[in-house]
DNA sequence: CGCTAACTTGACCCGTTTCAACTTTCGTGG
DNA sequence: CCACGAAAGTTGAAACGGGTCAAGTTAGCG
């Protein structure tokens, strides 16, 4: 498999009306993500559509966020997936964490990070950089905006540690499976997955990178998922075959995301 | 090696001078704390000496900040070592962050999280409770107190990523050693270490469980590094024997920890 | 002065890595 | 539109890091 298409031609007519339904958010992903966390007036996601609607568009691989402009800003992916990693000596590469459409974070906190530390499109992206003030704006004129994204922050770290502790000392079926997981619910609220079924267009060189493994041995394991009729995956969609037994087996527990309804 | 002595014990006629020194902070180690992060007034520096007269002593293996009072408030570790870990199906743990002294942690956030997360001493510790009052008053008189804290939580939040990608592809030798340049760091940022060498009274289980190694492979490792001359540890004191060679053998570099002055 | 937690050691086994070749997919340029 | 090239995925064989089990030894504490 290659990496996927531009949004130019997968923009264009003739498209799968399926594949379009599953990438395509009917809603913005910023209002749904955070909808998803807290309670939020029809004016707060008024206001969160109107501040969203001017993005650009970025090829994967591209380094999100090198300038030192935008002091105090927000980035907010819209499309597309990317991943925050660190480089360490010997070449290798440790994806921390990952963005999915209606992500977002802060530029203060990432411009003090060492160099080192990418933000990476794993996907072509659409991404939407609010200014400070834009931000100051939405959080005062709506609270629950603000508590919104002090939450979606808290989460943020609790995945960190969620990630730690999988990769810590869990066998490779298990910690591939956990991330699924939790990338099918985060998908499932910004309405990007649908009958446990989701578009995942990460590399077996990504997933390697995510959860430290080799991508030899992600490439076995996912054999093994799918032998085990756990998972389906053909192209970039992947199934969950049978969600309730799959989270068990990953040892997950979706508290930790925080989401209001877990369905 | 046996846990450490109690307070009682230690504290009594008779003890070696030396060992005193490195284990009893000549200063208050929560103000040490914060002016290692960002530069404090004397009144706020006293201020915050005042507010952590009155702790409490607990031994090994409580469970610290298991009941529900104190919403909003803080917790303090003066004295000891503690830790934060995830009990995980299976029964393994996995440890999520050490608190040495001067380390605090704020209670509302640790509320919420799973009923699996659990704050336990790993050494006879003595740790203050701040009422929410107490640290709105201190943040709201001294702003750089509210600045300090901020940072800590930011270094908290690096410090697991560094963990992380330790963890997530490191061989066994530099994933120890990674953690002992933290721990030393860490340690005499407060006046704990002197000469590279510091109180390490963290039993190898511990160690496993926070670096994601059995234990048999941590006893095996730490012999390694004796024997390659790295470091020396007889009883519970680690010297660091060449600090230069150590860290860049660790692949570690202090940024994270944003200390005001690395030495 | 014995009990118990912590540490140590040896042998064997298994999950995972590495290396290297090969196949498939898809985007691009001729 | 096809062919080429590069990125992604697949496979096999061999080596190794680290795990497990089980039996020790040491060292503090009561």
């Amino acid at each position: 498999m290659r990496q996927p298409a531009g949004f130019v031609k997968s923009g264009a007519a003739g498209d799968n009306a399926q594949a379009r339904a599953m990438t395509r958010p009917k809603a913005n992903p910023f209002r749904r993500k955070l909808e998803s966390l807290v309670p939020l007036s029809a004016a707060a996601g008024d206001h969160l559509e109107e501040i969203t609607t001017i993005y650009d568009s970025h090829p994967t691989r591209a380094n999100l966020v090198p300038r030192e402009d935008m002091r105090g800003g927000r980035l907010v992916l819209m499309e597309g997936f990317a991943c925050h990693y660190r480089t360490v000596a010997g070449g290798r590469r440790q994806i921390i964490a990952y963005l999915v459409p209606g992500d977002s974070y802060d530029l203060d906190t990432a411009l003090q990070n060492r160099p080192d530390h990418v933000m990476m499109a794993l996907t072509p992206v659409r991404i939407v950089r609010l200014a400070r003030a834009a931000v100051a704006d939405a959080t005062q004129d709506h609270p629950a905006i603000a508590e919104g994204l002090r939450v979606a922050g808290q989460v943020e770290e609790a995945t960190v540690r969620e990630w730690l502790v999988d990769i810590g000392g869990r066998p490779a079926l298990e910690r591939i499976a956990h991330l699924f997981c939790e990338l099918e619910l985060r998908l499932r609220a910004v309405g990007l997955a649908e009958a446990d079924r989701f578009d995942m267009p990460i590399t077996q060189c990504d997933l390697a990178d995510t959860v430290g493994l080799s991508s030899v041995h992600v490439n076995r394991t996912l054999q093994e998922l799918r032998r085990q009729r756990l998972i389906t995956l053909s192209g970039r969609t992947l199934t969950i075959l049978n969600r309730s037994t799959f989270q068990a087996m990953a040892g997950f527990r979706p508290d930790y995301l925080r989401l209001r309804e877990t369905i």
